[in-house]
DNA sequence: CCCTTGATGCAGCGATCGGTGCGTTAGAAG
DNA sequence: CTTCTAACGCACCGATCGCTGCATCAAGGG
C-alpha cells in the first residue's frame, strides 16, 4: 500500500491520508485474522505509519474500531426510490442482507461490539436508522400511512443482524420480502 | 471466593472446582471493566489459579469467553407451559427480555460475539433456540398449527437481541406481546 | 490401603505491548 | 516566498503477556 494509496476522505493532506492507511489496516488485519490478534502496534505497521501516531489520534482500540465500523458503515448502502415504501423497504432489506454476506464487514461488526462496547455496536446501526427514517420520512411527504421507526427497525434491523451475527445465514430476497410484509400489516 | 466456591458443575473434584472458579473470575472482570483489559493471567489470579492451568485447559481467550458465555446462557430461563404456544411466547421473550436487561450479561455477550467469533456468537443463543423448540414441539403435540423455527428466531430473538446489543433498551412486556402477535399471525 | 494418571503449581524465558519526551517535517496562512 | 502550527517519526522505557520444562499433588481404580 505504501503512500499511493487511493484516499476515500475528501481533504487532501497528511492526515487524511494517514487516517485512511491506519483505517484501512484495520479492516484487512480483521479480515485476516481474529480480531484479538490485533494490536496497535501492529495496526500502525501495516498502515506504514508510526504505533506513536495511533496512539495519539485515537488512544484505544475502541475509539479506532469505533470509527472504522462508522466510516464502513455510513454512506455504503443507497437509500432505495421505488415510488412505495413497501419497495424501498424490500429493495433496502435484500441490499442490506447482501452487504451482510461479506466476512469482512462481519468481522468489523464483531470487533465493534466486542471491543467498542455499546459505542461501538451503535456506529453499525446509526446510518441504518438514517436510512429508514429517510424512507418513512419520503413516506409521511406522500401522505402514506407511516409505521413508527422503532417498530421497524425492530423488525427489520433484528432479524438482519441477527442473522448476520448468530445465525450465519444471510437471507433470500423472498425472506427480506416476508420480512417487510409482517411490518407493514 | 476462596476455596469454598459453591459449584454449579455436577462432579466433585478439583478439575470442577477450578472450572466454576475461572468461569466467576471472567464474569466478574468483565462485569467491572472493558472486555480488552481482560487478560489470561488476569482470569487466572482472579480465580486463584495459576495462569498455566488456565493456558493448558483454554488455550485462548476465545473458547474460554465461549464456554462461559455457554455456561451462562444455558439453563438460566426455566421453558414456560401456559397452555397455549401464544402465552408461552409471550412469557418466553418477557422473561429473556428481562434476562437482557442485567449490564453484566450484556457485556458477557459483547465479549463473546467480539472474541468468540462465530462459536461465540452461538453459544449465546443455541439455548434459546432449544428452548423455541420445545415450546413449538409442545405446541405440535397438542395439535397446533405450529410455525417455523427459523420464523420464529428470526422475529423474536432478533429483535430481542438486537435492542439488546445495538439499542440498548430492552423491550416491555407489551412490547412482547406485539412481537409474539405478529409472529402468530 | 496403595498406586497410577492426569491435572495443577512453580520459575523463568523471550517477545512485544502501551506509553512518553524530543526533534523533524508537512500543510496552511499571510 | 516566508513563517507558524500541528501532526508525525524516532528512540527508549517499564510492564506484562503468552508460553514451556519440571516437580508436585489430588482423584479415582484395584
Amino acid at each position: 500500500m505504501s503512500t499511493t494509496v487511493p484516499i476515500h476522505t475528501r481533504p487532501g493532506g497528511r492526515s487524511a491520508r494517514v487516517r485512511a492507511a491506519v483505517h484501512r489496516a484495520v479492516e484487512e488485519l480483521l479480515a485476516e485474522g481474529p480480531s484479538e490478534a490485533m494490536t496497535i502496534p501492529l495496526v500502525a505497521a501495516r498502515a506504514g505509519v508510526h504505533p506513536t501516531t495511533v496512539y495519539r489520534r485515537w488512544g484505544s482500540l475502541a475509539e479506532l474500531l469505533g470509527g472504522v465500523a462508522a466510516s464502513r458503515f455510513s454512506g455504503d448502502i443507497v437509500v432505495p426510490d421505488t415510488g412505495t415504501l413497501r419497495g424501498d423497504l424490500e429493495r433496502w432489506v435484500a441490499d442490506v442482507a447482501t452487504d451482510l454476506t461479506d466476512p469482512d464487514v462481519l468481522a468489523l461488526m464483531r470487533a465493534a461490539i466486542g471491543t467498542g462496547g455499546h459505542d461501538g455496536a451503535s456506529a453499525c446501526v446509526s446510518d441504518r436508522h438514517a436510512q429508514l427514517t429517510a424512507m418513512l420520512e419520503r413516506e409521511h411527504m406522500r401522505g402514506g400511512d407511516t409505521p413508527e421507526l422503532e417498530r421497524v427497525a425492530d423488525r427489520l434491523l433484528g432479524p438482519l443482524y441477527y442473522r448476520a451475527i448468530f445465525v450465519g445465514s444471510p437471507g433470500s430476497p423472498d425472506w427480506a420480502r416476508e420480512l417487510v410484509g409482517a411490518v407493514l400489516v
